[in-house]
DNA sequence: CCGCATCCGACGCGATACTG
DNA sequence: CAGTATCGCGTCGGATGCGG
């Protein structure tokens, strides 16, 4: 395959799949990414392999449950491997694939804008809300 | 205001604020950031302003409150702009405000790369499934 | 130590109808 | 056309207990 072949690939795939339509599969996917827990747990395994209670520590008020699932998402989906070490206590790591290698950083993005930003988003929201006091907490104090 | 600055600020918000902490104001933000329509909506407000419907029409699926809600979440955070035509039939418009032209392109990242490597995530989601056919269907048992 | 299954409460979300 | 209010269902997500 020449690499002639590569930009071509992308171009293709960008026309055949159109996330605006709502029964692309794509839809689907980028809601599996938008997913509440998945950027932080691609971003954390962009800093290399993890244990799942690794994992757990590292991304604070992620449930055992969510943890997993995501995890199993992201397997299912090709962008992390699930290493079964069969010791006494078993032990399991988690890395990102060649794939999640790929999209870790697009997600790091997100994380790192957010972090820059924060500040001109507080100062927003604290302009929007001084605008219409009314309509924000006002019914039944206890 | 010297260029020097620029690095630094960045430095000072990336050590100030922390997502994998739960509390930290960054996680909500990046919440609210990987909702459902989020994406789509700042990818579409990308290729300029737009109208309710225009949206509506644009992004499939979507429903007129979820369509509002979104937008009056971007509206909050300072991302986009909501501008009323008080013409006889209401026209309201909305556009990315600088903060939103700076997002938006992470968020168009994001869409374009589940675009393009929809194949392999589907070519792995066929593999992943062809493993474990047995916990797929299994109730239906006495 | 890992994670799966179950139960159950809490919203998220869609559909509908009404105001400006 | 844009947005709000109400209602009902479905799903998400946390807590617990067991199996490996």
């Amino acid at each position: 395959m020449p690499t002639a072949t590569a930009a071509q690939r992308r171009q293709r795939a960008r026309e055949a799949y159109d996330a605006f339509m709502a029964e692309c599969p794509t839809r689907q996917l980028l809601d599996t990414l938008s997913d509440k827990w998945m950027g932080l747990v691609l971003a954390s395994l962009g800093g290399g392999p993890k244990r799942h209670s690794e994992l757990a520590r590292k991304i604070a008020g992620v449930s055992q449950k969510m943890l997993t699932q995501t995890l199993r998402t992201l397997e299912r989906d090709g962008l992390v491997t699930r290493t079964v070490t069969p010791t006494v206590p078993v032990r399991v790591d988690y890395a990102l694939t060649p794939l999640g290698r790929d999209l870790a950083p697009v997600m790091l993005a997100i994380k790192a804008w957010a972090e820059e930003h924060m500040d001109q988003v507080r100062a927003a929201r604290a302009a929007y809300d001084a605008g219409r006091p009314e309509d924000a907490t006002s019914p039944a104090l206890p």
